[in-house]
DNA sequence: TCAATCAATGAATTTTTCTCATGATTAATA
DNA sequence: TATTAATCATGAGAAAAATTCATTGATTGA
């Protein structure tokens, strides 16, 4: 009388919704449509409350049955994530480490992280998204990532922050650019500028969000590019100039025509973090990751 | 083959966890002691895991066992307030709206918000989370609250942020004060004053996030204290001083000797706003709530 | 060593779930 | 409009799963 929805109910709801009869709803679910009408049925009649009604030839939910189905959405996704960790640990995995990067042009840095960490850590599985959508802190608390890479830092109880090393956020520019010759470039210089960034709201661009919108500057033209590779490259000829992190500048530095300025007198800084759930905080593997993140950085920053 | 864990899975794992004993938790979950054993063997030969050892007379987690315990831990509780909600349902509610409070000298405030709300709405259920310690953004996204009233603003795409009104927060002090005949209060001004404030970390204070701290100014000593009529009191006792909102201070201006001073030459302003979850922003009787907010609080501050 | 405590196990039983066959309703079609 | 196809609901019976009971084996503490 006390536990009422089971995952069954959520599956069966979150199957209609998707294939919209129940007969079909049944099929992906090798069960007959017999089978989900009465578990459907009984869960109402111990609720007292139905939870479709028959519209024409098909079904529509109710209040409750919109109310189930969210919450089918929001379980069902972790319990299927809980399904294949079992498996995983069967496997002698001890889980998988999603880490989620929200610092682009990381990428190449977390791949010195990464390789030495998967053979330390033989057992533990990688899954790394670098979405240029993803909402990084969310899919952190909703358990859909397990690190995230982030240089922005916010207040949160739940969540453990480990600086890993400071950056300076520079402006790359060709080496014959009009801009070349300073030493530092202000917020009005890039007004005649054509900004290259990447494909984000300019709320995640720190270019944006600490330097120009401060000062009510725009550039004089904005476009994005997916790759940081034809960014430079772009910048080298010319085609407009980009902020990336100062250890990106050097490694391109020596093969390429480039330059790079700090963005107002004092210079941009930024700091790279890791961010993990409080709750994770004693699991090795986490704990080792994050660890090894500390290193490279060190390495990599002196 | 697919689905494995079941919430009966879960409710075991929990149960052990909390009771030491298989014998205990099946009391609890009122089954026999045979039951959760033969659940769990099945789980474990389906899976091909051990969940636990049996350590002695006692029965010991293996990471497997642990992980599904974190799982058990998350999802339970969404699972039971989605019986409870169901249950609402049945009698005619819409549901539970669950608000968080984090400002918390508004409380009253929301009073004027809620009675109205109350009447409109009777088949929503209302549930108000004023706790000192809760964690705000956490529990909202985990949807343990449905609805936070906040004065700080976060980045999050998944949020939807209200503006409800404006108001400043005012130095109070008694009015024959030393610091009374100023017109507005420095940081140095501070340095020898008893500060009264709720019993929250300093990081959630803005008198120190937004005044004290970025100048490094301490008071000279700090004291907490849970109620603010006793805060008030307190000051105009001359036991200290208290930074509260100026709309608070007019409800107490006319009956105790005290005086509100600006914060620095500008004052400081702040904002309060709602924010739910992207997801429930259809949801009418959550529309209807912040309308209504917005409504109180225009009157307000007009 | 003995009694007590606890988990595991197997067999029997109860309960639940599922399917099958069928009916009822609706929507499309001839 | 009559016909047909599609869909969900329902009841009875069959199958499967969960639960209990009774017992065993292991461990601990007295």
């Amino acid at each position: 009388m006390i536990n009422m929805i089971e995952r069954s109910h959520l599956e069966i709801i979150r199957g209609i919704d998707r294939h919209r009869t129940l007969t079909e709803a049944s099929a992906i679910l090798h069960l007959s449509q017999s089978a989900l009408s009465h578990a459907i049925r009984k869960l109402e009649s111990r609720t007292g409350t139905k939870i479709w009604i028959k519209q024409g030839r098909n079904l529509e939910f109710t209040d409750t049955g919109r109310f189930l189905l969210s919450l089918a959405n929001r379980i069902l996704p972790q319990l299927e994530h809980g399904d294949r960790a079992l498996k995983q640990f069967s496997n002698g995995k001890k889980g998988t480490l999603r880490i989620g990067m929200e610092c682009h042009p990381c990428y190449q840095w977390l791949l010195k992280v990464v390789l030495p960490f998967l053979q330390t850590w033989p057992e533990v599985d990688l899954d790394i998204k670098k979405d240029f959508q993803f909402d990084g802190y969310s899919s952190l608390k909703d358990h859909e990532t397990d690190l995230l890479i982030t240089p922005d830092l916010i207040k949160d109880n739940t969540l453990i922050f480990t600086p890993i090393f400071p950056y300076e956020l520079v402006l790359i520019v060709a080496r014959n650019h009009k801009l070349a010759p300073k030493s530092y470039v202000t917020t009005e210089d890039l007004e005649t500028e054509t900004l290259l960034t990447y494909p984000v709201g300019t709320d995640r661009l720190d270019i944006f969000t600490n330097f120009l919108i401060p000062s009510g500057c725009k550039p004089a033209s904005h476009k994005v590019i997916e790759d940081h590779e034809i960014m430079i490259q772009m910048v080298a000829a010319e085609r407009g100039v980009t902020a990336l992190p100062n250890w990106m500048f050097a490694e391109y530095n020596e093969t390429l025509p480039i330059k790079a300025l700090r963005l107002g007198s004092g210079g941009l800084h930024k700091k790279l973090y890791t961010a993990i759930r409080a709750i994770d905080h004693d699991v090795d593997y986490i704990q080792a990751f994050v660890s090894s993140a500390i290193e490279v950085g060190e390495t990599d920053s002196s």
